[in-house]
DNA sequence: TTCTTATATCGTCACTTGACGACTAAATAT
DNA sequence: ATATTTAGTCGTCAAGTGACGATATAAGAA
């Protein structure tokens, strides 16, 4: 059960022999702000491992520091952990742009293509997955609120963009149009979720799943909206 | 952070005052089978709002039993865990019954409209999702290996009748033709972490969306298919 | 050098937390 | 009634666990 974090108990810094002066020094003294990015980097690595429950005194071992050290940049672990979830989480998901998804010189299928899997290897990563997945089970807002607005506009551009393409309706219902969207964009989300979390890596490459997943659903969408136009 | 929990360390059992013979005392004597499956069954829900790393004091009181009582029943907390993983993870998901998928006096999108509905509404439940994901979470093997052989059949059968009913040859590849059965599949698995772990509960009802996904599956692998024929 | 400042550590406090030996008392048998 | 069995509790131990006051020491300024 915590077979991972027995790992951490063992190794301990530098030697306890007494050193004279900077000998033997296990951490160098940085600058505030590097110290402060270093932990924080390491600190994402750490909760993204052993969860958000995980001890200060095991991620400060991991970082080579003192626990004490810790609370000289965040008044408590709790704000560690928000932090972390800001940068880590929030930041990667706020630099991907998907403003090419409207770039029609292009097919519909190209753009979901490599929109998707920019996002599957720069989002949806293993860290990123197990940090929100630990947020969201810990019933921390933090997850929805920012995320979701980002989402929802996304998969309006993709339902629209894949729609005009096929010179078909779309619903009324914005909200329906957002859960046809979740058909591609939870399937992929849920690629990423079987491999890099339940650890159930196939044969396929992602990159050729993904391009399965977008005719899926492009042809799919066809299906539907043609059903649906008288 | 923790504000769930801190409302179990607030109401205390019985009172304190000596009480004679069986009067005010909070818990009557059960077999020890009886007594058993509620600990078990109290346990399942407890470790699945709060988490694998939840204390034993916390999930006695929500028992009402002294925290000494769960040892005499499990040896250990793993011990306990892993029971709570074999009859609430393991359970429901073996209950499952996919032989109407092969049903072919129905239509393929009726049998999978109808397993899915079923299959969202009896395995994928807000408690069985917290338990699976945070047992995937802490890499408690338990997962994987019985559960991902049952859905790989099931998978298998899926995109075979699909494939029958649309008349088009499937690909040699196996593990091409799961991850095709996986669009359906994870789409569908997605729906229920959103909604039920994301708390991203939308208008449309599950039934609707499930079936709006099961049309598009069915008419994206036509038109995956197509593109394969020659 | 010497002084100053900010980086980093030590040691500890108060409270948890899994585990369990020793005990109490309710149900059942004799 | 009395003895036996067993469901259930009390109290405690040893190892943690977040937090922080007091202290040491490296690096730049004087």
């Amino acid at each position: 059960m915590k077979a991972k974090s027995a790992l951490l108990t063992e190794r301990r810094r530098g030697s306890i022999t007494k050193r004279k002066r900077n000998a033997g020094r296990a951490t160098p003294r940085l600058p505030h702000a590097t110290r402060r990015a270093q932990i924080l980097s390491q600190a994402a690595e750490f909760f993204a491992e052993y969860g958000l429950t995980a001890q200060t005194r095991a991620l400060a071992e991991v970082c080579g520091v003192s626990q004490r050290l810790l609370y000289r940049f965040f008044p408590s672990k709790a704000a560690l952990i928000e932090e972390v979830y800001k940068t880590e989480i929030a930041g990667p998901f706020k630099a991907v742009w998907f403003a090419d998804l409207s770039n029609r010189s292009k097919s519909v299928e190209d753009r979901l293509n490599q929109f998707y899997r920019e996002y599957y290897d720069q989002v949806l990563t293993q860290r990123w997955l197990r940090l929100f997945l630990y947020a969201s089970l810990a019933d921390v807002g933090m997850a929805s609120a920012y995320i979701s607005a980002i989402i929802t506009h996304m998969l309006e551009v993709i339902v629209q963009e894949t729609a005009h393409e096929l010179g078909l309706e779309l619903p009324d219902d914005k909200a329906l149009c957002h859960e046809l969207g979740w058909a591609l964009h939870g399937a992929i989300s849920h690629l990423a979720i079987r491999r890099r979390i339940y650890s159930n890596a196939n044969p396929p490459s992602s990159n050729l799943v993904i391009s399965k997943y977008v005719r899926v659903f492009v042809e799919g969408l066809r299906g539907v909206l043609m059903a649906n136009r008288q």
